[in-house]
DNA sequence: CATCCTAGTGAACGACTGTTGACTAGATCC
DNA sequence: GGATCTAGTCAACAGTCGTTCACTAGGATG
């Protein structure tokens, strides 16, 4: 039962059939005509991407197929199909790192700050799932050049959370490399957790909880090693 | 400069150009003919994959090619490219896992077992350098088949491992689950440290020197957290 | 109003893809 | 030594791919 394909209203167009994710609507002032077809374009791969796909397996005929519009367009948007990725990546980062500084402005406690932080990220990652799905499947297995961009994305973040970090009074002995070694853990162990969430079934929230138990069982373990850390250190390395 | 074609001496064959990675003699039984072939494909997709090229990006066609093989006989051994990922996954893992249990089966004292063991894993890396650039792009990546043998596999991994941290002395109170939970951190920890490497100048010892000694220092701080979690866990959860 | 500009179209290209079926040469088996 | 079995070949198929080009419709601009 196809869907009648006046949907937005508007000029009818024309009547060529529209798998279109977001049927562009003629409205508006041409640049924002044109950013609208951007959008749909990245929305489009986005989709794709939530599926199996990798996007070094993503076509550009698949793309714009599903975005609505003819292989051709592309080109008046993006060079490539790499550029297209590159701008998911930073896109991805820079919504999460706004939440993040809105969480770490909070006026709370350290202690509380973590786990504040913790709920915000697991709060962003439920509400962009397509964003993260495509950086965690990305993240090792892209092209270098969007493999590096993944990469440096995330060293930032772990910045950010290593001054955080900084703020704790039992982390207070710990050198500031040592800081980025154990936000990186922490990184590693919240990306992790999203990456295990993202192939469970959305609706078993037993399971969901689960993972998100762990996932905070291990950060509060890194951190506990990390505030004995400075106290034992010279026992175990000269 | 075309090399000419009497390598392996044999019939000659045809005077048809191989790319061949191995190029399959003429020798031996017939099923010993068939295993080489077959084996010229695993190692030919093993080889394309050291690349940029992901698994999913990568096509039947290219394999036979580099095998040295036309396109229809890959269907003598494979009924597809996911059976060969799934081969592929498997012998990573088992050759991984058996040199494992010989590196813990040594008469040495746990604190030397878990240093003695990273070793070994890292020789196994370098020795084995395609097979965990596959696993490590494909973790997450590739096709849900794949992705679940390999995390299965993992987890078995994350299993060997907690049982040994069991034989710690200083981590004799900490729960089984919880134990799983350290050894995932380590594994984590290892996996990525690894897939760091992988993006590495192979010539450059100086920064491979530096992100062992970076994971090396994670692996302390998990180990320590662990540690202290019996003795602290009550004041920080009811 | 006429002019320019450009996002999107449509058709075509050469190359590559997975899969098929009939075949052949040569090891294996009785 | 003749029949059998099969790994690998060859040719062909219907699709899909990225990229190009000349084009057009209709908003932007003077």
């Amino acid at each position: 039962m196809p869907a009648p394909s006046s949907r937005t209203g508007g000029t009818s167009h024309t009547g060529r059939s529209r798998t279109a994710v977001a049927a562009r609507s003629t409205a508006g002032t041409r640049d924002e005509r044109k950013l609208r077809t951007r959008r749909s374009l990245l929305d489009a791969a986005l989709e794709l991407l939530s599926g199996e796909r990798s996007f070094s397996s993503l076509s550009l005929r698949e793309v714009t197929r599903s975005a609505g519009v003819v292989p051709a367009a592309f080109y008046r948007h993006f060079p490539d199909m790499e550029a297209l990725g590159l701008v998911l990546v930073e896109e991805s980062f820079t919504t999460l790192r706004e939440l993040m500084r809105e969480a770490r402005s909070a006026p709370l406690p350290p202690s509380h700050l973590v786990r504040r932080s913790i709920a915000t990220f697991l709060g962003y990652v439920e509400e962009h799932p397509l964003h993260f799905r495509f950086i965690a499947k990305e993240r090792y297995g892209g092209s270098t050049t969007l493999r590096f961009a993944i990469r440096s994305e995330i060293r930032l973040w772990v910045s950010d959370l290593a001054v955080d970090l900084a703020r704790f009074p039992n982390l207070r002995a710990v050198s500031t490399d040592d800081l980025q070694l154990v936000s990186g853990l922490v990184v590693q162990a919240v990306v992790h957790a999203t990456e295990l969430t993202l192939d469970l079934d959305p609706a078993d929230e037993r399971e969901r909880a689960q993972v998100r138990f762990q996932a905070e069982r291990q950060l509060l373990m890194i951190l506990l090693g990390a505030a004995a850390w400075q106290t034992e250190r010279p026992s175990t390395r000269a």
